[in-house]
DNA sequence: CTTCATGTAACTTGATATGTTACAATATCG
DNA sequence: CGATATTGTAACATATCAAGTTACATGAAG
């Protein structure tokens, strides 16, 4: 089962917009994120709609973030994305009449919900900020490298 | 993202399997599974490779259960169903060049391995005898209400 | 020797995420 | 004002991949 890397994709693109003071286009944010303007479009407008960017037509438009880098968590982010799926596995039956299946979803149900409330902790744990920080932590030491 | 309910349909039927004593087909299991025969071979074909089945051909062939059921834990049904993904959240590029990318990777990766360490952990500690216990303390009472 | 079963390869189908095209709407620049 | 740059979005196309299906070989039991 392929993974959903559109997390991953959205967080790289939000960083770069971190590090500019223009807006960014679609088509600038498509080659970071390795894929087209419209997809781009596309999975803002989630992150648009819940306020963490805006956008702008036109000449000089594009997308900007538009709170506090240090206002916004992982978990933000994935909600504005639609709040896809944590985990591959599921139950077979939602609600089965019978009662052995019953038993082995309340027993798969238990691990499921603790593993995605974990996930979902340490995401809105991390906020944009650290990982900005991060990057820049080890961005540093690499440009003294150049210098020296 | 469709969800992967393989592992709760073989557990379903390995509780059944677990209550008759007398080898099921794969036509039975199919019923109870929600599928066809050839799906159930091919699924179950990883949980007789681990030893945790045997099959049988011909006349009054089928499936049973080759151990002991305090022996089995969902950790290795799952395992022996091709361990197949657990999150259906990934990083976008495995190894990417760009810092940024780094960063947003080392955030998502920790998060993504203490989950599923942590589901994986759960389905170890549950074996099919648990399962099947559990199924049978619920199933008493009702058989009580009806004779009463 | 017929019937009932599994084993497995090959093919088909279906769901869905992603990519693409097309065009409307709108903002800026000269 | 007209040319150009940009987003917004619907509609369509493509690719992928799990699941389903068909077909037939193999082997065991009556």
């Amino acid at each position: 089962m392929k993974r959903d890397g559109r997390l991953s994709a959205v967080l790289h693109a939000l960083l770069h917009m971190a590090e500019q003071d223009r807006a960014m286009t679609s088509t600038e944010l498509s080659m970071c994120m390795d894929t087209n303007p419209v997809v781009v479009r596309r999975t803002m407008a989630g992150l648009r709609e819940a306020g963490f960017v805006t956008s702008d037509k036109g000449h000089g438009g594009g997308w900007r973030i538009a709170v506090d880098l240090d206002a916004i968590s992982l978990k933000d982010i994935y909600d504005a994305l639609g709040a896809s799926p944590v985990l591959s596995l599921g139950v077979h039956v939602e609600h089965p009449q019978c009662l052995v299946e019953q038993a082995v979803n309340r027993a798969l149900k238990g691990a499921f919900s603790e593993a995605e409330a974990l996930l979902l902790e340490r995401f809105a744990d991390v906020t944009l900020k650290q990982l900005v920080d991060d990057y820049r932590k080890r961005a540093k030491p690499a440009r003294h490298e150049k210098r020296s």
